[in-house]
RNA sequence: GGGUGUUUAGCUCAGUUGGUAGAGCGUCUCCCUUACAAGGAGAGGGUCGGGGGUUCAAGUCCCUCAACACCCACCA
């Protein structure tokens, strides 16, 4: 890296120059790449792979953020440590797109064909697979990109055939007809967890089935008019007195005139509607069930369109009429027939294609599934016996619930791109043989059907390091990963299933933590989407505010809770301003550091400040390497900030102005100021690393480290613990602020220097001389001269207690000291007040029996310093007054 | 129907073994004090959603009620 000249620097820190080059230079000297040979323990993450369709967003952003902050840290910590990049192939997703390219061209893929379509595909695919990461690098992602993975490359495909192939082997993958969820625009099933419901004010109509053979009727209720055509029944509660002489006859289903049972069923709810329900195997997941138990064909009348069959038990001129259009058409037609009764408002949840949002029709239709209950009894002993820990726990109980009601994994979809099921049928007996190469391809054809795309994903954390093959070094070194990093919203799309996946195929859990934190919502609350506009671009934030910023911004927003998380374009000042500061903190100490050596900071030359800067710097580290372990990321960000503005820029550093003046103190000075800035960035940077590194590498010194990244982080030292001093400086705080305070409210300005006379007690004088610099400085003081503490004050004066001490300060004509008197009255007051209370709680036998000796004896000193300074305030009232 | 989360300063939210509340922003004063006005100094502001309980002591534990958010299930 180039040295630019600290005078050159500018005073307002330019994100973008920096990250550009600090980026590249990580890059360029390949500081992300792990050694799988590495005699270092291991840390590994692998990238919830984004979709190839992706474009980043916020969601990214956090999650990014969150693995390269835990990923950075442990590297600084002494792991070998690896991140996997890569990316999902996204199925349906990208299929979606490459088919809106192709209508603009006014094609569809069914006129390019399989072959050709698939060609397409993965030149769209190539193109843009690296898009998402490319974009991903703007956040300072320390991912190895050498290792950089596809769910639909050649390992993956591997990985998919094995498992697939095991699986099926075990008879843990069927082929059966059962009710899917079919989205008629995809045209292809789709998973339950792909499913999401929305409620809609929807209609009951009740339908009058006429009694074969005889007068009378049966009045069901159903929301699915259009459906009656697929009728195999009438069912109603056995214990149903209403109907019991019912069961067993036969109706007629209006408009067609076929002919149907009425039978009894458990299932029914006799309480709902009229109590008696149109049963349509083929088109209702409970009818289906219902159809089973009693032994009924399923009749299809709706077909993968969402279009009416054209079919005998289908009049005709609703032949290939959309759903919802022959909805219409039959409710006129059965009121002209005089079989609708009624109908009813009714609010009831409609099923909706998560990644389209078109209506789901229920439809009976042959597909694979994974048969996820003996599956799943390993990966909840797994969670439940602890050998995988969800950060928050709550979501323990979320995934559980989830996985012991778990329901068998449809994982077939109609569609082309994806890994294509290794199933190939017989050209003309049709038999089926589950291999993972085609056995004969003279004369077997593969299943047209793709795997759901998360089948591939539930694989990534092994597939990744080398699957099938358990010999690779990254697997031997980087599997079991150690955390999953993600949002809560797909612990049932893919965090279960990499777990179940896992553990049937390594049998190790794939990772020990799954850290879950919030989604990122706009300021209102209210989820971003496209559809809604309110989304916030981390690119355009970036470009605006700075990496650092958002990342910094985003990090001190996560709560251990891990709840969703607000933003808005001006929370990112907060970073932005932060950032800022570090700059210009560094950019001081940079410029004051002239003639400093490259030795250690002297211990045996330190003042109390220096003390107690260390010893802040040091129980800062200790927080932060704790609150690390723990995944409190959003406290780390808060302790840094705490201590690098407050204390080390508002205190430290206005004290080193006055010690570098001093030239026995100056050179120790600087080392210090050095080490705490180094030690400083060591400790933000997983949070903040591009104007870390930056900085970092202005800092003159002497160190084995290339970059800031490679750096040892700061842990807790022994050696650095000043408890004494850092007590005593509590005195230099309380004694300038209180001078400031006495300042602002006579509103003496700050050109005036005044005078001050200290009635010390006797242990605290010495400190009081210690520190006279600092005073004078820092609360433009002119001279500083000493009193008993039992003398009186001098009239005339503004007044401070500190401690055990009063600071008296003679200002002559200056203040208004009926306004003196008033501010004293008031401190006084607050100081009786927490007496009071606590003498009360002293008086307390109870109180003396139960409570923990230390916090009696603490309470206790506490009554007695307020005594004194109560006192005190009482005696210069008097001197006041008199 | 079942479950989870939230309710703390004007706003957005922190607050890990129970010991009388914190930050950022905003507000009010003052200040361009040679690192930083994206800054410095000072100040004001809360009966911690309501009610009850346990305890010497509750924002923190228990019960209950209310409002809001989300998840799961899905009765035609």
């Amino acid at each position: 890296m180039s040295l630019t000249k600290i005078e050159d620097l500018p005073t307002v820190y330019d994100a973008k120059e920096t990250e550009e080059s600090i980026y590249k230079f990580w890059e360029e000297n390949e500081f992300f790449k792990a050694d799988a040979k590495s005699p270092k323990k291991p840390y590994s993450i692998v990238i919830p792979p984004p979709n190839v369709t992706g474009v980043l967003h916020m969601g990214h952003a956090l999650d990014e953020t969150l693995q390269d902050i835990l990923v950075r840290y442990h590297r600084m910590s002494g792991y070998e440590t690896l991140w996997v990049p890569g990316t999902d192939h996204a199925g349906l997703a990208t299929q979606n797109v490459v088919e809106k390219q192709l209508m603009k061209e006014g094609l569809t893929r069914n006129d390019l064909g399989r072959e050709k379509f698939l060609e397409r595909t993965w030149k769209w695919t190539n193109d843009h697979k690296s898009a998402i990461l490319d974009q991903m690098k703007r956040l300072g992602a320390s991912f190895d990109r050498s290792r950089e993975r596809f769910t639909f490359d050649k390992g993956c495909s591997e990985a998919v055939k094995e498992v697939f192939v095991t699986l099926y082997n075990k008879g843990l993958i069927y082929k059966g007809a059962y009710i899917v969820n079919w989205c008629p625009r995809c045209q292809s099933a789709i998973s339950d967890v792909e499913t999401e419901y929305e409620t809609e004010q929807g209609h009951l109509w009740e339908i009058s089935y006429p009694l074969k053979g005889e007068s009378g009727a049966i009045i069901v209720a159903t929301t699915r008019p259009e459906t009656i055509f697929g009728d195999v029944a009438i069912a109603v509660h056995p214990s149903d007195h209403k109907y019991s002489e019912l069961i067993g006859k036969t109706v007629v289903i209006p408009l067609t005139g076929r002919e149907i049972p009425i039978i009894a069923d458990e299932y029914v709810d006799k309480t709902f509607g009229t109590g008696a329900v149109k049963i349509t195997p083929a088109h209702d997941p409970n009818d289906f069930e219902v159809g089973k138990r009693h032994g009924f064909n399923p009749i299809w009348v709706i077909d993968e369109k969402g279009c009416m069959k054209a079919c005998g038990e289908v009049p005709s001129n609703l032949h290939g009429l959309d759903r919802y259009e022959a909805r219409k058409q039959i409710i006129k037609m059965l009121e002209d027939n005089h079989s609708l009764l009624r109908v009813k408002e009714h609010e009831h949840n409609v099923g909706k294609c998560q990644r389209c949002g078109t209506t789901i029709e229920p439809l009976l239709s042959e597909q694979w599934f994974v048969k996820m209950k003996p599956l799943a009894e390993e990966a909840i002993k797994a969670v439940k016996d602890g050998r995988i820990k969800f950060i928050p726990e709550r979501w323990e109980k979320n995934y559980l619930g989830w996985m012991e009601n778990i329901r068998d994994w449809c994982i077939s979809r109609q569609i082309w791109w994806g890994h294509q099921i290794p199933a190939y049928y017989h050209k003309t007996t049709g038999e089926m043989v589950v291999a993972k190469e085609n056995p004969d391809p003279e004369n077997y054809v593969q299943e047209t059907d793709c795997l759901d795309t998360w089948f591939s994903s539930g694989l990534w954390p092994f597939s990744t390091m080398g699957f099938p093959n358990a010999e690779t070094d990254d697997y031997k070194k980087f599997y079991p990963t150690s955390t999953l990093v993600t949002g809560f919203d797909i612990i049932f799309f893919w965090v279960a299933r990499m777990i179940t996946m896992g553990l049937e195929f390594t049998g190790k859990a794939p990772f020990s933590t799954v850290y879950i934190h919030g989604l990122i919502r706009d300021e209102k609350g209210q989820k971003m989407s496209k559809s809604k506009g309110n989304t916030i671009d981390p690119v355009v934030i970036i470009d605006k505010y700075g990496c650092d910023a958002l990342r910094f911004t985003m990090t001190s927003l996560c709560t251990y809770g891990g709840q969703d998380i607000k933003i808005s374009d001006e929370r990112f000042e907060y970073g932005r301003n932060f950032a800022n500061k570090i700059w210009n903190a560094s950019r001081f100490v940079l410029m004051n550091l002239d003639g400093v050596d490259n030795n250690d900071i002297d211990f045996s030359n330190l003042t109390i400040a220096d003390k107690w800067i260390l010893d802040k710097l040091n129980s800062v580290a200790k927080e932060v390497n704790t609150n690390i372990e723990n995944y409190r990321i959003g406290e780390t960000a808060h302790t840094l900030y705490d201590f690098f503005w407050n204390s080390y820029c508002d205190w430290y550093v206005e004290i080193a102005k006055v010690q570098l003046q001093d030239s026995s103190l100056k050179l120790n000075t600087q080392r210090v100021l050095r080490y705490v800035l180094d030690m400083s960035l060591r400790l933000l940077h997983p949070i903040m690393p591009h104007i870390t590194e930056r900085v970092w590498q202005l800092i003159p010194k002497q160190t084995e480290f290339k970059a800031i990244m490679l750096a040892d982080y700061p842990v807790f030292k022994n050696s650095l613990e000043f408890p004494a001093e850092a007590r005593e400086m509590e005195l230099v705080f309380e004694t300038i602020k209180s001078l400031r305070n006495v300042r602002q409210s006579f509103n003496i300005p700050m050109s005036l220097n005044f005078n001050i006379i200290i009635h010390a007690s006797a242990d605290e004088k010495p400190v009081f001389e210690a520190i006279e610099n600092y005073i004078k400085r820092m609360a433009r003081v002119e001279g500083i001269s000493y009193a008993e503490v039992s003398d009186v004050p001098a009239k005339k004066s503004a007044t401070a207690v500190v401690s055990a001490s009063k600071i008296v300060i003679p200002l002559e004509n200056l203040i208004d000291f009926n306004a003196e008197i008033a501010r004293q009255e008031k401190k006084l007051n607050k100081l009786q007040t927490e007496r009071k209370s606590l003498e009360g709680r002293v008086n307390n036998p109870k109180f003396a029996a139960n409570a923990p000796a230390e916090l009696i004896k603490q309470t206790k000193e506490r009554i007695d310093e307020i005594l004194v300074q109560e006192n005190a305030i009482n005696d210069f009232i008097a001197t006041l007054k008199a």
